[in-house]
DNA sequence: AATGAATGAGCTTTCATTCAT
DNA sequence: AATGAATGAAAGCTCATTCAT
């Protein structure tokens, strides 16, 4: 038997659940209007188009357009650290698990193009507090690849580099073939950009006497 | 004593300096606009203001918005190719010509900051024409890193690496600074950003025998 | 009892019922405006203000300022060929159709007079395509009228004239009193225009031997 | 010898004379726009650009751009004044004359086509004065015609028909080919036109005693 | 909760007009 | 007398936002 609380908690859950659904639609329909025709075509009209709502409704979740273009873009950058946390857990050896690091945030970046190249289009659009957000969970998005760094380097495996700035490198490296893919795709495929960056950086800070328990993955640099 | 042809010719002259330094006037205010936010921000009337100019006046000078803003991103284009080509000659060793034009491109990023990030906001919004001529300016402006790398593979001096991959990598790191300043300044200086950043690339693609000669360039890597 | 499907009709009925009557509501203050002053002179504000509605509104009922001159044009030569259809119909004798079809233009034009001249005006300033229909519209409304001659010509009440020449000159004839008003208003009511415009119609193409049956049109010309 | 009054009078006409081939090129430039791009092209810079001369002398001979428009339409109908009156003088025949006005009238429309077309749609832009002179100009050009036709009547030649009705009617029939040429040219040229409609004018008010005079001009109506 | 008609500020662009040269 | 660079008001049009239903 349900008490009065329990079940004003649940019209509460429920109504969470609903608004959460409706912002997860909303967020959806943008996110697909942004890949499909570019930020230029995202009008609340659009949007509401979209989504087979009305113009109206849109301002019952987001309480303004900024609002709701912060929210998409917080909402990629989350899916970024949600999916990239999966790919590194299985992984022992920390250096395998740098590689793995920058080979999921390459897969998420070949899957999210469009979205991914948002963040550094409209992030000058952005009020400053917004904008801080975004910088926020990009660092974040970050921590797997900086704590499998320093676990490296502790171990003696790599040279004694920063290990934020090597972590950011492969972090701006993995977005980068979202903003250059006109120019590398002449020449390689995603795959070969993958390794061959991956192969370069550790090339890089590799210690000399651990570059052959890792010739797989230095490759011709090996 | 002047015929009347030198005389026309005079105040040919006269018209084109008067047109070019308005051009200049104009790309400059836009410049400094679009830098502080994207073009979506700025309208026609706020680099009027900010030129010192009416709106009317932009007009006599470019046909109209977009290609104003196209203008601005290929001048930042052409002064990062022009402003590039200068601290390379002098360098006769490949490799440290490679380390020369790196801290050129750096430096103009440095210097042109704001201008910089235009190309990565705003090529998405020009018409696919206008892109076109930006992707060729910047792969241009990359022409003499491509030229110095390939060389120091030639002499031997740098592991068999793509020169296209390495180049662009190290112009993409350059920009990057403008990109992510708000990152790296929290741990470093510029000058150290340029300094770790050339030891960390050719760190990867020196060949072992070669290290000792570049110990300056690798600092701790050594 | 309403079913659910009886309701959502009734809204969708209730809709469009909005939209004519917006529609409407533009087109007349529009016709007001444009039979005053041309449409150069008329901005959609003025419309706008005019229809005591704001600009916005405006562009939910016509794409652009073209469409709605269009639709305007289309609109007084749609209400011409109804309203003129009537008085056609109860006269059996086709010479006196002929003279009803004129007296029945005539009363159109005077009653519409600015909106009117409209064709004439702005029919160069539409689209090619726009300015087709408009022409078509123009010859359709022509239609009763010479259908009337047709017949006279057949029964051998006229003198063998071209059709299409005589029932245009008449169609033009009426319209003329809008354009013209300011001249033959100075010596004539739209009473004595209407009447000595079909006595000397009449007068050019009746056979003498029918000439007599049709005194009472010809007035002093009999 | 001069006398200085005769030097001041000689430079006076002078200047005038330069006055009026400006305001002739101008005037000039002006309808050859008109008639090759419309009036919706006539910006003070394409009359400047098709007369060669820069925006600033326009102001010199017209006070504004109302005032060249005008201008502009005033000296069409002048022309038609002038041209119109010359095929009158050699006819002796009252009737006679009306046909070779109307002929005139036609044959000047035929040439000015676009130019006469633009006095029906600029004129609503006039100001009121200048709608006046406009009307007055429009009248004037009837005189010929309306002197023939009086002279017509008094002879016993025409039934006793309005002078001012008629004559009037004959000059907006000839005005009538350049507004609605698209469908008259559907099945006659415009010799056609001009032959069937003094076939018709005359046809309507010839008494029937001089019919057989004008057998030539009225066709098969004779 | 949901709609979408209505608003109006603000944008890009044009062009008659001025005035220093 | 002649130029044309410069101005800025005003146009057409868009779209974020509101609110009666």
């Amino acid at each position: 038997m349900q008490t009065s609380e329990a079940r004003i908690d649940a019209a509460e859950a429920a109504r969470t659940a609903l608004v959460d659904s409706r912002r997860r639609q909303l967020l959806n329909a943008a996110a697909r209007l942004l890949g499909r025709a570019g930020s230029q075509s995202v009008s609340m009209q659009n949007v509401a188009d979209e989504a087979g709502v009305s113009v109206g409704l849109i301002y019952r979740y987001f309480g303004n357009k900024q609002e709701l273009v912060q929210a998409v873009i917080e909402d990629v950058l989350h899916e970024f650290s949600v999916r990239v946390a999966e790919p590194v857990q299985d992984e022992a050896d920390p250096v395998r698990r740098i590689a793995a690091a920058f080979a999921g945030y390459c897969s998420v970046v070949q899957e999210l193009r469009d979205a991914a190249v948002l963040a550094y289009q409209e992030s000058k659009t952005l009020e400053p507090e917004g904008r801080e957000t975004v910088k926020d969970l990009e660092v974040e998005s970050a921590e797997p690849l900086m704590a499998a760094t320093r676990e490296a380097i502790h171990a003696g495996l790599l040279r004694d580099v920063n290990p934020r700035l090597f972590a950011y490198d492969l972090l701006t490296t993995a977005h980068l073939w979202a903003l250059k893919r006109w120019y590398f795709s002449r020449f390689m495929t995603h795959g070969e950009y993958v390794a061959q960056h991956t192969a370069l950086s550790l090339s890089s800070v590799l210690r000399p006497e651990h570059r052959a328990d890792y010739a797989d993955l230095l490759g011709p640099l090996a």
